[in-house]
DNA sequence: AACGCCTTCTGAACCGTTACGGTTCCAGAC
DNA sequence: GTCTGGAACCGTAACGGTTCAGAAGGCGTT
């Protein structure tokens, strides 16, 4: 197998057309419309192609006269290791490739890391559409991406207007968490939460901060977490909440030190990802604590990490998220676009998965008091 | 935030420009070179840009202008599920997506799984050059992709005259495997190699198939067993190899058990990757077999679980790999890229790391054979 | 002989942009 | 008062295709 002898110039259709005597028409139908022409003129273009090294219709020029690129974006403003490490991010990654195998579509991911200032990428990405991910709601690119003119999906985050979205229910997923580690017994807890803002903030994330959050979901979760904890008598800002910038098991495990050096008296630690659960967990044995009787640790997702190690957690489906953000984007759905306001929005299913990390608290005296 | 109001028709820049009341021109350098124009003038141009809801220059007609489209192909003959598990093919994705980053160039995943006989994807594929990627010899998209006009770095395999190329010293690599597994004294051996062509195989693989195999690598990790094997008088054609046709833990571990079933008298397991190392691994301990008392296994790759499994193996890096062939697809080296027969061959380095899961076969007695 | 129909092929318009090689204008030098 | 050089802007010609409305010719029907 060799690759073809490269003429001084590019064949072209136009050039093999006058080559062969034909329209460009002509050439054209042989490549796109075998039933338009001879199948014994079908053969000598094909034939004469080959010998003059024409490769096929430019997809270029193509796509620029159908206005069709074959392909969808993908913007993830994320550092790409993040995305091939993340089980939660690659989930949702495969959904969506999934999407794109189906229907012969190509991905495109990208590149709009958080270094990445430049949102000329977004604005020269030749594609049918994009599908947005894990991108906060003030992101520059995710504008760029808006200004197109070509359908958007987003998965979770943000929540725009006339914009489609594929998620869970963040909102009533966390509740229904709540209620569990309420209904144990808990009013001591504490919360490990993933990145709020692009501003990295390791640290105690101060209600100011919780309620400017940039990121959706996170936001969401915290509010259920703060409405159902409050309903119950707990005063929100007395419940300590440790951020992470970076999403990794060893971020978890120190956010978890952190939490539980300043305070000690807590029984509970809901975690808005299995990751950091996960982390939270290493660190509960490291300090001899036992889960569940000493500390209750609760995650989010529902990762296999977490299946494995028993977690208390709410299981959503990733890999269906993925998916259904590809179909929406893909499928003839899109017909109804053009009517404002019509935006779709599939919910997915969550489900609370009780795993052997959350039990009652140990000391319960501070429920005896009371009137 | 909203979506800009979609006129009849979209504003081109050729309308705007009308609008305007100046050149196609110059509202093209109030884009890319704002040097070309007077401050003043930019402003008013992407101010009725925006009134206009005119999105900027269309990046399909750009590419076809500038023959750039800004992005690469990814050419991966295997389910996305794969790509997508697989520890050795996502750490080669991320390389690439890497060197992707570097240059802001996106990366397009073309759709050409096993089921997908139509190559015309990748002829619609509008790219600057192609990564190739876990691709037999035969498949019929590697052609079309050779077809391209556009350059093409393929990774690991196969091996074409005339195409870069990006992979380890296979060759080397396992001859060091096997040298070592003869120093320990073994002399019967088995062997656990992966899918050797399209065509499914879950069991034995006789001579002729070992020797016709299209993938690549395979066979050159069998010729290197073969070679050094037959050095040491160890007849190749009594060696039981088994194949299996899809890459997962559970299929090294049927592969084991069928091997050991068959030739119980095996004192060493060599397998073609890691992952098929670990399901030996596995099978190993199901049968209270010790390894390596009574059992060596050794692996290939050198990913993060066999590590943790103190398998005996060659470790390649395969982010380097994938990073290695984008850098190459991208960077300015290109040029001499017209020169015939002047491909560019990058050659990783290898590492064989002996764990602790080979040692000396417990029964030696066979060696005191001989004159 | 006129008519309609089918097959096969053509001509010209169009897709939206950028590269290229200008022209125009005006301030400042001489 | 002419010349010069740079800044600002422009017109034309691609870039490489697809598509649609027909033209030309052959053939069967009435």
């Amino acid at each position: 197998m060799s690759r073809p002898i490269r003429t001084r110039r590019q064949a072209t259709l136009a050039s093999l057309a006058a080559e062969l005597g034909v329209s460009r028409t002509t050439v054209s139908n042989a490549y796109n419309r075998p039933d338009q022409l001879s199948p014994e003129l079908r053969r000598r273009v094909l034939e004469t192609a080959r010998q003059l090294g024409y490769p096929g219709p430019d997809p270029v020029a193509r796509s620029l006269r159908t206005r069709k690129a074959g392909a969808i974006g993908l913007l993830l403003t994320e550092n790409l290791s993040y995305a091939f490490r993340d089980p939660v991010a690659l989930g949702v990654l495969e959904g969506i490739a999934l999407a794109c195998e189906d229907s012969g579509t190509g991905l495109q991911l990208l590149p709009a890391g958080p270094g990445n200032e430049d949102v000329s990428t977004v604005h020269k990405a030749g594609v049918d559409g994009f599908v947005v991910y894990s991108v906060p709601d003030d992101d520059p690119h995710l504008s760029g991406v808006l200004q197109r003119p070509v359908p958007t999906v987003i998965i979770d985050q943000p929540l725009i207007d006339g914009v489609d979205r594929v998620g869970p229910d963040d909102a009533a997923a966390m509740t229904a968490m709540a209620n569990h580690v309420v209904e144990l017994g808990h009013r001591s807890i504490g919360v490990l939460c993933m990145r709020l803002s692009q501003d990295r903030n390791d640290g105690p994330a101060p209600l100011s901060r919780q309620h400017q959050a940039h990121y959706h979901t996170q936001r969401t979760r915290l509010n259920a977490l703060a409405t159902t904890f409050s309903n119950v008598g707990v005063e929100w800002s007395t419940v300590p909440v440790i951020e992470r910038f970076d999403h990794t098991v060893s971020d978890g495990a120190t956010a978890a030190a952190e939490l539980l050096d300043a305070n000690p008296e807590v029984t509970a630690l809901i975690c808005t990802s299995d990751i950091l659960a996960l982390g939270a967990l290493e660190e509960a044995h490291r300090r001899g604590l036992r889960v569940p009787a000493d500390l209750t640790i609760t995650g989010f997702d529902g990762i296999a990490d977490a299946q494995r190690a028993g977690l208390t957690t709410v299981h959503q489906p990733v890999q269906d998220k993925g998916h259904a953000a590809g179909s929406l984007l893909l499928n003839p759905a899109r017909k109804t676009s053009t009517v404002p306001g019509s935006a779709q929005v599939i919910t997915l299913d969550t489900e609370l998965k009780i795993g052997t990390t959350s039990a009652q608290p140990r000391t319960t005296e501070q429920h005896w008091f009371g009137p």
